[in-house]
DNA sequence: AACATATAGTATGGCACCTTATTATCGTCA
DNA sequence: TGACGATAATAAGGTGCCATACTATATGTT
């Protein structure tokens, strides 16, 4: 269990020769970009048995309920990434028998993607105990401590907001 | 700015929608990854018009100072990547003009790795910025702020480390 | 009806990361 | 000495993400 990442302990020891910045400040952002690293592979690696990555994962709890399907449009805005991305997903989900494409009636240029019997049985199965090892993570935190977290990110947020007003980002689009 | 991902926002809709966990400690976990998630692309977005991503960041600091260069396997350690990975690395950044490989001279199939003049201006130029950038994410924290936010995320980490008994992660090697 | 424009899905190519070969070289030990 | 296993770098192929460009279909405008 590393507490902190490889670079970032790179980085911190050449902070601490240089003396540029107030290296407490490196070692708090990089233990929390630490954690959240270990989260995310933490999640990879209870879906890839599965032959799920945690994108596929997300289409199939949206696909859960909808027996009309969903076409990769709405897919895309529900899961917050490009109808591209869906595209590829989706090859890898078809592929493995997760999901089908069913050609539209009314609008030709649509698609439904729906689940099979296995895309059915997973996401269902997969969701409660995902859901669980979730709230898993904030076990034995009282309300009022969750409160304090939060607010300490929504500070470190707003500093990332306000800060970098030289860099033009793009503005994720809508 | 979104204070949640898309794909987040779904699950919790739907773990409401079963009440299969405490989706208090959902949303505070997905906050938590949001805005590491933010960090990560607001880092990608100030190096990119460098036209350096954070990997090959990393890389450029490593090599800077190293006058004898590094070869690609004490990249790969230091970087906490694999020895493939820093192959793609390096060749985006010669391509680019940062980095030379020099074939060895005592072993023969060894690289040294060594920083161009633009290389060398770039790391050191990037360094102070990046580092002040991400000490200004903690403006305004006190020493017993980081240090309660910390004791926090030590705590998730424990419950992280702790809870998946059941999935035999293969301890990412060393 | 005809044309312009918007939309749906996908292909293509790029990036950073991985794992698993493959090739060249090194060091050792029989 | 020469064969063997370790090591260095890379290649090949996979994943998930992106942006851009293309095709087919739909729709609105005149």
């Amino acid at each position: 269990m590393k507490l902190m990442e490889q670079k970032h302990l790179a980085l911190l020891e050449e902070a601490e020769r240089r003396a540029v910045a107030p290296t407490d400040n490196l070692r708090a952002c990089f233990e929390l970009l630490a954690l959240a690293g270990a989260i995310d592979r933490d999640c990879a690696a209870r879906l890839a048995p599965h032959r799920l990555s945690e994108g596929k994962f997300v289409l199939l709890f949206l696909l859960h309920g909808q027996s009309e399907g969903l076409s990769p449009h709405e897919l895309a805005d529900r899961a917050g990434v490009t109808r591209a991305t869906i595209t590829g997903l989706l090859d890898g989900l078809e592929r493995d028998g997760f999901i089908a494409r069913r050609s539209g009636l009314e609008d030709r240029r649509k698609i439904a993607v729906v689940l099979t019997d296995l895309g059915r049985k997973t996401a269902h199965e997969l969701f409660d105990e995902h859901a669980k090892w979730i709230a898993a993570l904030f076990a034995g935190f009282g309300a009022d401590e969750r409160s304090t977290l939060n607010g300490f990110l929504q500070r470190i947020r707003r500093n990332l907001d306000t800060g970098p007003a030289d860099t033009p980002r793009p503005e994720t689009r809508t």
